[in-house]
DNA sequence: ACACTATCGATAGTTACACTATCAGCATGC
DNA sequence: GCATGCTGATAGTGTAACTATCGATAGTGT
């Protein structure tokens, strides 16, 4: 197919596939011609992927691209794979104080996880115990129980690295997984945690079903 | 103080001071002269929060802004709080569809969730369930599992809303913990993620005990 | 008294990112 | 035989988040 169809099929404009082909996240068609490149359906579900990594993920096109060149290297391990998605979503960690790394470490023996030094959820996690200490918000009655969650999920997380088949469908797996995962746990803490409050401050809502179409809406005006 | 102490003592710079001022995130400080300008402890406190904001959080400074002006509204209730922090992260969503809804909302009467019809995570937890089926990760046994583990968290954040003493201070609460809360699940879930695939598919790293200083560190290089 | 430094608000400039538009040359279909 | 659409290369655009400069002026040390 010709790029306008590609265009058509994905929703990216040809200027932005042109743009991403020169960044090295979609390979180039096949040149027929002075001026035809014939893409195929690989280049539909890359430029899908991308998408889905730079609207849904947050990552930018130059994290979507590493996450990629990650996926299609037919010899990287689980342990590279798991790396490169980690590191991709793009923050500018503030080093953490010793005390918060103290406190990260002392979740992860109660929980008996073990990581490699660099880990760089460490210094993530860390970090936010900085900021919450200084905005005077108290997390540490929490901690533990975020922790005994997130024990649920990366469970869940392996499992289904483990039952995506081969390989190469297991690198992407991991890296999709990773990056989008985060992403859908927080639009179901968004949900959870609107439920929640319901439940506790007013009985408006009946727990055990969801809206009702046509019912009045609950607005929230944002100013 | 003056804006050069508040500086020094936020990391921020003078520049930036102002823009924040501009911008409205920051008040401004009391006028004492043509050219002095008073601030106090309140100062740095905002300042620290809106770094937290924006640098760890992710915010933009347009949506700190609306974060910021819901925590300084007086009259501001719990359930306006957690609205205005929900949409505080910027995502474009593409519209979600009906099959990713119902997924959702399978997955809500599952748990005996209820929300308002607009709440922000069901089209955005629903639209990574697409980009999830367009990329060929198939997360529907995850998905239960998943939102297991996020009752355990929402219940812990209403637990500390709940602890966080007065009004003024439930608000901030909520907010800054909404928006840290994701980042922070995002690190302990990185680091749990690589602990659990080393206890499955090697067994160098004991677990139970964090990683020895002075161990020969495994290394990860990016390409 | 007087140089010196720091501050003020206003405004213009900068950097990075992610596109987007234009261009000259050329092939293909009607 | 010519309008349409495609090609890669390159230059331009728009937005966000700062950052630098400026003229006026006020406090500080000597």
């Amino acid at each position: 197919m010709r790029i306008s169809e590609l265009s058509e099929r994905t929703g990216v404009s040809p200027a932005s596939i042109k743009y991403y082909t020169r960044e090295g996240l979609l390979p180039a068609g096949e040149r027929t011609g002075y001026n035809s490149t014939a893409y195929d359906e690989s280049h539909v579900a890359r430029l899908r992927l991308i998408r889905a990594l730079i609207d849904t993920g947050g990552l930018t096109v130059a994290a979507a691209g590493e996450v990629i060149a990650a996926i299609d290297s037919p010899d990287i391990d689980l342990d590279h794979a798991f790396g490169i998605a980690q590191r991709s979503v793009p923050r500018d960690v503030t080093p953490p104080s010793s005390t918060a790394i103290e406190q990260v470490r002392a979740v992860m023996r109660e929980r008996g996880w073990a990581t490699v030094a660099d880990n760089p959820g460490i210094p993530l996690a860390a970090s936010v115990l900085d900021d919450l200490a200084t905005t005077r918000t108290d997390l540490s009655a929490v901690l533990p129980r975020y922790a005994e969650a997130i024990d649920i999920i990366a469970e869940a997380d392996l499992d289904a690295v483990a039952a995506s088949g081969d390989r190469d469908q297991m690198t992407e797996t991991v890296v999709v997984g990773i990056v989008l995962g985060d992403v859908l746990l927080a639009g179901l803490r968004r949900i959870a945690q609107e439920s929640h409050t319901h439940r506790r401050y007013r009985g408006g809502v009946v727990p055990g079903q969801a809206h009702e179409p046509g019912q009045a809406n609950e607005t929230r005006e944002l100013t």
